[in-house]
DNA sequence: GGTAAACGTTGACAAATGTTAACGGAATTA
DNA sequence: TAATTCCGTTAACATTTGTCAACGTTTACC
């Protein structure tokens, strides 16, 4: 399992790993297999671990006062499942995060994740790497929701996560749009026509 | 000029600043005033610069179609202006930044940020810190876009950035919570029967 | 293999939000 | 100071989206 990660590693920074430093992953990354729904994170809970999916797939959620579930992230394999704003900051979090297939994952502490970030010069590159790209992610989604239809978020995310549409239901890709599954329904029913 | 930011980066990091750094931060960091819409950044345009907002207010836009600008982010003093996946990718951007008042900022280049990341270890700290608060609000906006209504995303407004509120316009606010000015009026007399 | 749950869709109706137009007052500028 | 633009609001109406209910099908599970 390790070598997967140990690859998206050296695929993602400039310098490569000495053999030291791959043992060190190995003994710092903990397997664990996610049964279907099972909890990686539950809301108020300080994030203890971050997740890197090796197989499988998860999804972060917040729920409201009607108890409706709004999806805020999805994440597939050879990407991060965890909540950083808890596991940086140590806050409890808003959010769930479970496992909606059987997913094998490596998990990292905070603490540990601190210890690597400071031996490994590799680490701290991909972690601010990874930052970046996520905070670029979320502006994009953003700009998207305050800007775009309902029909045009759904075809941005079919050109821009096309996988997420043969992984998850519709019901899932509608609360990640911020819309309800009928509307989502309504929207592909009408580009079906054309 | 340069005092608040000296004070700001302190604020923001663990390790003092030495003389040497202080003197450094004043040579990199070049003032420039901008007169009310003048620009900071157009779309298409490569992000050239990261302003430090000594005094006044900015904006981040995009713009679509139909000529209709959507706001992405409302800036005030000690605080950013800048595209920071066009500035750090070396991207085009989608988005424009102009001042909404007159506006007195700090300018540094890509090229001199890089410069002082690897010299300055209280810079390398607070560009991490800046990037992660900068995720983590991004990710409460995209939860707030798809779970509230316009009027609570109205209420978190007000809570969470009272400021804007003082600062722009509401046909700015509104457009920054992805709703028209009427249907934000429309709330605010609601509101105001109560 | 049978039962129950999850899924995707559709219809009727309600609610929220957008569009267009108009208005008075405030702020800006020539 | 006069003219103009910007601002915030309201009204009437159109459009989009949500809500509730129902349905057949697929999928998951005992």
């Amino acid at each position: 399992m390790h070598e997967q990660l140990i690859k998206y590693i050296t695929a993602h920074s400039t310098t490569p790993l000495t053999a030291a430093e791959v043992e060190m992953i190995k003994e710092i990354f903990v397997p664990k297999h996610f049964r279907k729904r099972e909890y990686l994170l539950q809301q108020n809970e300080i994030c203890k671990y971050a997740a890197f999916i090796i197989k499988g797939a998860m999804r972060q959620y917040s729920v409201d006062d009607k108890g409706a579930e709004h999806i805020t992230y999805l994440t597939l394999e050879n990407w991060w499942a965890v909540d950083r704003e808890s596991f940086t900051m140590l806050t409890p979090s808003n959010y769930y995060i479970d496992a909606w297939e059987p997913t094998d994952a490596l998990l990292i502490t905070k603490a540990d994740s601190i210890k690597y970030m400071d031996t490994i010069p590799a680490m701290r590159e991909l972690t601010q790497v990874l930052n970046e790209k996520n905070a670029f992610a979320l502006l994009n989604r953003v700009n998207s929701n305050i800007s775009l239809s309902a029909e045009q978020r759904y075809d941005r995310i079919q050109k821009t996560y096309p996988k997420y549409l043969q992984r998850f239901p519709l019901h899932i890709i509608a609360s990640y749009l911020g819309i309800t599954k009928e509307t989502l329904s309504r929207i592909r029913s009408q580009q079906a026509k054309k």
